[in-house]
DNA sequence: CTTGCTAACTGGTCCAACCAGTTGCTACAG
DNA sequence: CTGTAGCAACTGGTTGGACCAGTTAGCAAG
């Protein structure tokens, strides 16, 4: 039942993955072989190589045959899904830089949500507004910031732009890890129920300069409470 | 030499993902077993292992001994990285939606720019605002759109951000198969020499305002080619 | 010193078997 | 007739070993 038993598969794909991610394998330098990893790792050949091919869909490295499997710059290759893996590899900057393409991401969702929702979306967002209200009596901050996510998921699917979707899922992928430290830098955006409002009025008003300014007003409050994190303790 | 060989489990991760993000297998849809699909495809199971391996990562599939591997709503648990996939199943609205993005992407990038750039950033950036006159000299939109890449690629570097870097290598990581489609659309934006210098100007002055509008209005052209070119042949 | 071949690597693929969960049907007990 | 226990018959997870197909490096002949 409680049983989280890991593929060997994916243990090895994370342990590589920690030591690229963590610049313990350097860029251009040839990983141990397939045979090399499966004894090492005390797994069959099968599992490394299945490990192998999630790191080469990754963009972290490039395998030929014949030659070496090589450790690729993923900074120059990698996608947005690597993000959430980087805090995990000790790079705090990564959490400001995540935060930073959020809110550009949120004003953008904002005035295309005032654009583009239509009578189905508009529903949906007064819904969640509600729900926003409701959570906002709990007095409880993590009821709070779920239905926060919550109203900017409709937000994102009225903005009708699956490039924004995408992104927006990339940048969501580890929240679980992460829930609690969002709560501290989002707490002053959390509690923000003015401007809030005034986002989810402008969307459903189609005012998008008013959408805008409202959701980079939200974004910019989290984005205070990171520097002023970052400049105390870095 | 031109042996361009792929490796059979890629061919069943094509596919099965085109099968998917083509909705001819349904979200909740369980796909066929392992022990089918290698049956189907001629190859051995390990193939079509290492090719379900990759789809659970892209977040398109849920796998689970015992059970039967499920096909997932991607468009609530797949990646940015999923975009360049898209248009090659058929979404043509994809596009406009990648090029939103990047507009969207470009305009903080430019100010981030301007305001964190380093010497030794700048230093790259002049030397690619040289490159990019010398391109248009050749007046080939090949020679210029890479160029203009390379121009772009600078200032995601000098921006400083890690999430830019990363969202910006998902967007153009379909780059060739789409770089003739990609003339078409940037062709506003690419001849527009002045707006380019600029945008080069405000970064190399600080200028986070200018730097921003002149992105903003470069991207502008060529989103509005992309709605001129949707709206005629829809 | 260059060239060419070979041997020892690398990854790519296959076969066959067994382990470990899930599912559904069947037969037995109530 | 109903409910449940249990036995197949699936599913994915893992292993071992073998062989093919490229790359690389070193050695030997020119």
């Amino acid at each position: 039942m409680a049983d989280v038993r890991t593929p060997v598969s994916t243990a090895v794909y994370d342990a590589l993955r920690a030591d690229i991610l963590g610049g313990r394998l350097a860029v251009g330098d040839g990983i141990p072989s397939e045979r090399t990893l499966s004894e090492r790792h005390a797994v069959n050949r099968h599992a490394v190589r299945e490990a192998v091919k999630r790191l080469q869909q990754a963009g972290l490295v490039q395998v030929s045959q014949g030659g070496a499997t090589r450790v690729l710059d993923w900074s120059r290759t990698g996608g947005l899904e690597l993000l959430t893996d980087l805090p995990g590899a000790g790079d705090i900057g990564a959490v400001r830089a995540g935060y930073e393409l959020r809110a550009c991401l949120a004003a953008e969702i904002a005035v295309r949500s005032a654009q583009r929702a239509d009578d189905d979306a508009r529903d949906h967002l007064r819904a969640r507004a509600a729900g926003l209200i409701a959570a906002r009596q709990a007095g409880d901050d993590a009821t709070l910031l779920k239905a926060y996510r919550e109203l900017w998921d409709v937000l994102v699917d009225a903005s009708r732009n699956i490039a924004y979707r995408l992104a927006y899922n990339s940048l969501l992928a580890g929240e679980d890890t992460l829930r609690a430290a969002a709560i501290v830098f989002l707490r002053d955006e959390l509690h923000d129920a003015g401007t809030t409002e005034a986002l989810i009025g402008a969307v459903l008003d189609g005012d998008q300069d008013a959408a805008r300014a409202a959701a980079t007003m939200l974004t910019a409050r989290t984005l205070r409470a990171l520097t002023l994190t970052e400049a105390a303790a870095p």
